[in-house]
DNA sequence: GTCTATAGCGCGATAGAC
DNA sequence: GTCTATCGCGCTATAGAC
């Protein structure tokens, strides 16, 4: 199954493309260069670039959450739980051509330059996202697996906004090493 | 003292353009606009875009590490140095019209689409943060006023990959409120 | 040092043949 | 569903008058 339809060709090549690049730094000719076809028929799947980026930010959304879900359905502890959580934006960073960024991290750079249908997107991932390490962590204090003092909400933000700058920051130098090394460092503190 | 000559005027409206709006969303008629001249002359200042960059760069490389190192050199312990520390990056989002991220931040989320001068700027900026970041921290254990757990290095990547990444994430909906929570739990932890 | 004018290019998007 | 061709625009950058 290494065929997919065009429409999925598409969305797969401007997903890498914007994960590495960022949005306003892609256009329909990269796109169309990546999937070997000519840009007019980029814009007959996808009319205009908002429509692309939407439909990116539904599949994604959903595609991500799915494994957040799955995650927190596995029978094991909540210190593994959270790790493969963290895991997973690890897998993003070396995945495919390497130096791939969360595509919400990277729109959230960018979020001034979205109009409101996209930014409402990137916001609802975020609080998705919060909600579901929330999850995980009240689970990890009440089975007394984790021991980090304050808010549990707080501590939500605080997780996930590591992950998502430090998958950004360390492909300045560190790469993949260095963000493992820092998500070491966050279970021990999680540990309390 | 609110007449600065052109090239400084130049170099603040492009920062707080980036800042809010990324690198690549930004033009020499944006900044024409913000200084009321025409970009001509802007060229005439800074050549290419490059240029621009690369002299903002240095500037805010130079500007930030400043406030950095006259925290450390303050008479106070490693707690609120720490916690002035992050007031910084908090300041900047609430400056100006709002919603500004840190300069290298936003590059670091663009970084792919620079060239090599501009990127080896960004990753010493990183680079400078996680080492005074880690003096704060070992002084802050030699004292006893830290007792958190594993590694000094990788918790200085930790806060400032945080950091970063909270203040591009907050922008979505939680702004400087939720900012302040996440570096409220942070110092609770480290605490420890 | 700032201006007008323009070159040269890439962009998003559309029309219409096949 | 993909193509060629093209429109209109904004971009970086330059030339040359004042």
């Amino acid at each position: 199954m290494n065929l997919k339809d065009t429409r999925t060709q598409i969305l797969d090549a401007a997903q890498e493309l914007i994960q590495r690049l960022g949005v306003n730094a892609i256009s329909y000719q990269d796109i169309s260069v990546a999937v070997g076809i000519r840009k007019a028929s980029i814009h007959h799947h996808f009319p205009t670039k908002d429509d692309l980026i939407a439909t990116l930010l539904d599949r994604y959304n959903a595609y991500f959450l799915r494994l957040v879900d799955n995650i927190i359905a596995m029978p094991i502890p909540a210190d593994e739980k959270l790790r493969r959580y963290c895991g997973l934006f690890e897998a993003t960073l070396s995945s495919g051509n390497h130096d791939k960024a969360c595509l919400c991290g990277m729109l959230g750079a960018e979020l001034a330059t979205l109009k409101n249908p996209l930014v409402e997107r990137v916001a609802v991932f975020y609080r998705n996202n919060e909600e579901r390490l929330a999850t995980i962590l009240n689970e990890g204090r009440n089975t007394g697996v984790f021991g980090f003092p304050g808010d549990v909400k707080a501590m939500a933000t605080l997780i996930f906004s590591l992950l998502e700058g430090g998958i950004l920051i360390v492909r300045a130098s560190g790469g993949v090493e260095q963000y493992r090394a820092v998500i070491e460092q966050l279970m021990q503190l999680v540990k309390g």
